[in-house]
DNA sequence: ACCTGAACACCGTTCAAGT
DNA sequence: ACCTGAACACCGTTCAAGT
């Protein structure tokens, strides 16, 4: 609050007059990012493409705003995180034929996924492991993991993230079959 | 600190003889908490089973203790994180037949996937939304929204969190077929 | 080797007093 | 209606001084 008081060059208890307090500030601060969110569905074709774009919009927005979306993932769900993101879903999912429980199970597993990835993407790369630290391990587990950690970092991120997607669409699109 | 040093009878600073900083606390806390995860995998049959058991584990950890969870999901990565987690997976994985490119997909998906789930999980559920705080949507549209949130809140978690399960092993058992 | 007092540079927030 | 000074109850961290 001290902080930003002094950027606006305002003492910080001036706040207390436009804002309850810090939490209210941290939780529009998450408002802002998401209605920051632009998914532009309009010219893809099937629900598939339509729903992939929202996801890739929100992970765009990660990216865009790191801290922001710790802030989203961390802080309690507030109805405007709802009111953003759901409709959006609900949306790209139009002629999918779904009835609503399956619908919204759809709508966890995407975001959660796409929450989960973009979270361990803005946190950082793995930092290379230094050998006496992994002592726990046998040696040839220990082997693998330094082979490993090069990989993990090095991966094609947008591949990566879209390879999720595949695996998720595809379990969707079983689903649909059996009904 | 000054809090951790009260609860152990000692001034705040006397920590900095055994910790060298509160992030350094901060990082230990999720090393044990990892350290705390119990895999029982060794009765199940088939590399699905297994794998599906690590990460039912992994989100167990976080029904025990939220707080430290979202630290984990928050904080830098370290070597302790890759060193914990990856190989309970890998080595759930044997028989599986995969190249390690695809092993590592596999974890990232699963992993995000399950991190985000339980953070929001943890976080708990969405507040009933007030009827003028959505009236930045159509009249259709807000009816929608109040017709999910009660059905999203009350939704069984450990089925809705199978299914993503569920939907995920299926990608990945069509990805195995197809080489 | 470990603990402490004093000190530094911070926090968020309240409230009476000012304009 | 909005801003401010003073104040309260906190933070994490350093360092010289103690045992």
């Amino acid at each position: 609050m001290r902080r930003l008081g002094r950027e606006l060059g305002v003492e910080a208890m001036s706040l207390y007059n436009h804002v309850p307090n810090k939490e209210a500030l941290l939780d529009g601060m998450v408002e802002v990012l998401l209605a920051e969110m632009e998914v532009s569905v309009d010219g893809k074709e099937g629900w598939e493409e339509r729903v992939r774009e929202v996801f890739r919009s929100f992970r765009r927005l990660a990216h865009a705003h790191p801290d922001v979306f710790v802030l989203f993932a961390v802080r309690p769900p507030t109805t405007s995180k709802v009111v953003w993101l759901l409709p959006a879903f609900l949306d790209a999912l139009r002629g999918a034929g779904w009835e609503m429980r399956t619908s919204l199970r759809a709508f966890r597993a995407l975001s959660s996924y796409t929450i989960g990835y973009a979270l361990v993407e803005v946190r950082g790369s793995v930092p290379e492991p230094a050998r006496d630290r992994t002592g726990i391990l046998g040696a040839a587990e220990e082997e693998r993991i330094f082979e490993m950690v090069p990989i993990l970092n090095g991966a094609d991120r947008d591949a990566e993230f879209e390879f999720g997607l595949d695996l998720i669409f595809t379990g969707l699109r079983a689903e649909l079959e059996r009904g």
